[in-house]
DNA sequence: ATTATCTATAGATCTATAGATAATGC
DNA sequence: ATTATCTATAGATCTATAGATAATGC
C-alpha cells in the first residue's frame, strides 16, 4: 500500500514516485482513490465517471488505479459496502435490544439520518444509481434489504400491527435525506441544509407511528 | 413523422421500409423511441444506455434515431418535460383554488403518487439520474423546483406556519414512491406493490400535517 | 420532391493489460 | 526483491455526420 498522505509533499515512499504530489484526502493511495470516486460517482453517476476522471482527481495515471482495484466495479462495490456496514451493525444490535420498539426505531433513524446528512460526500446517492440494480452488486443489495427489514420490524412492533403498511415508510423517510442533500448540492433546497432537516425527518417518523385515528 | 403503429405489420409508410417490423408501443416512430428510451434509461441510467441500445429496442438502426432527435440529450429532456408537465399544471390550478389547504395538498399528492405508481415505466426514476443535475437540463429542474414549491406552500398554509420544516416532507414522501417502484422492479419490496402503497403515502402526509403536540 | 430509413465511418472515447522504471528494504 | 508508479496500447465501444436508397405523394 502507498503512503500518499493527506496533502503536501509525501516523504517519498516505496515505489516509483508520482508525477504529481498527493492532494486527495486519505492515508493511503487506496483511500485517495475511494475518496475521489465517491465524489465523482455521486456527482456524475457510475457510468458517467471514467476511470480516467478518478485518476485525474487523485493525481495519478489511469492505469495506476488497477494496482489497487481489479475493476471499476470493485471501487463502487467497496464504497457501497463500507457505507451500509455501520448502519447494518447498528440495526442488528437494536433489534436484539430489550425495551419498547419506538425509541429503538427512532435511534436507528437518527443514526442513519446523521450519517447520510454529514458524510463527506453524499454517499447515499450511490444507492440510487441505476447500475446498483445489476447482478454484480447483489451483496450490497442484500445488506440494504436487511436494513430495510429492520426498520419494518421495529415499526411493526411499535405499531403493534404487522400488516400496517406504514411500517414501510420510516425507511423511505430516512432515504429522503439523500435527495435533500442532492438538491442542496445543486442549490435547490432553500435555506435549511440537509443537516438541519435531520431532526425533522426523525420527528416525522415519530408522528407517523404515534398517530391514532381521529376521535378514536 | 413515421407511422410505426403499435405492433404487427405497419401498412408501409412514406420512407424507406424498416428492416424489422415495428414492435414498440407508440403511434409514431418518435413515440416508439421515447418508449424504448424510457424503459432503458430507468433501468440502466442515462450514460449507461447507448443510442444503439435504444435503436435496437425499437428495431431501427442507430443512426435513424437522429432523424427525430438531434442529440441523445434531447431524448431525455423530452421525457423529463412530459412527465413534469401534467403535475405542474395540476399544482398551479390547485394553488389558485379557494378553500382549505390540506385537501388541496392531499389532492396534489394523490395525483402525483398515482402517476408515479402507474405510469408504464418508472419515469420518476429519471429525476434521480445524476446527469439531470447537469447544466443542460436546467429547464426541467426549474419546473420541478416549482412543483416542490407548490407542495411547500400548500403545506405551510395547512400548518398555518411558514417556518415549520415539515413543509418540505410531503414532496419527499411522494418521491418515495419512485424508490418503492424501483425496489419492486428488483423484487425487493415484499408483498404490496407500489400501487398499493400510494394510499399509505397520502395518508402519511395527512398524519404528518394534522399532528398536534402531545397533550397540547 | 419529400420522407424515413439504411450503410458506412470519423473521431473520440473507455477499460484493462503488458511491461518498463524508479524508488525503498534487506 | 519488492513495490508503486509510469508509458503505451489493444480492442471495444460510443455519438454523431455524410450520403445512398426505397418508399409515397404530387
Amino acid at each position: 500500500m502507498a503512503t500518499g498522505s493527506s496533502a503536501a509533499s509525501a516523504p517519498a515512499g516505496r515505489g516509483r514516485p508520482r508525477l504529481i504530489p498527493a492532494r486527495r484526502r486519505g492515508e493511503t493511495a487506496r483511500e485517495e482513490i475511494l475518496d475521489a470516486a465517491a465524489e465523482l460517482f455521486t456527482r456524475h453517476g457510475y457510468t458517467g465517471t471514467s476511470t480516467r476522471m478518478i485518476a485525474e482527481a487523485v493525481g495519478i495515471r489511469q492505469a495506476s488505479m488497477y494496482h489497487y482495484f481489479g475493476t471499476k466495479d470493485d471501487i463502487l462495490a467497496t464504497l457501497l459496502e463500507t457505507t451500509v456496514d455501520a448502519s447494518l451493525g447498528h440495526a442488528r444490535r437494536l433489534l436484539d435490544d430489550p425495551g419498547p420498539a419506538l425509541p429503538r426505531l427512532l435511534e436507528l433513524a437518527r443514526f442513519d439520518v446523521d450519517q447520510l446528512a454529514r458524510s463527506r460526500w453524499n454517499l447515499g446517492a450511490l444507492y440510487l444509481l441505476p447500475e446498483v440494480g445489476d447482478q454484480r452488486f447483489v451483496e450490497f443489495r442484500t445488506a440494504r434489504q436487511e436494513l430495510a427489514g429492520a426498520y419494518a420490524s421495529l415499526a411493526a412492533a411499535a405499531l403493534d400491527d404487522e400488516t400496517d403498511k406504514r411500517t414501510l415508510l420510516p425507511f423511505r423517510l430516512v432515504e429522503s435525506v439523500i435527495m435533500m442533500r442532492a438538491d442542496e448540492q445543486r442549490g435547490e433546497l432553500g435555506d435549511h441544509g440537509a443537516v438541519g432537516l435531520a431532526d425533522t425527518v426523525v420527528g416525522a417518523i415519530e408522528m407517523l407511528i404515534e398517530h391514532r385515528p381521529h376521535r378514536g
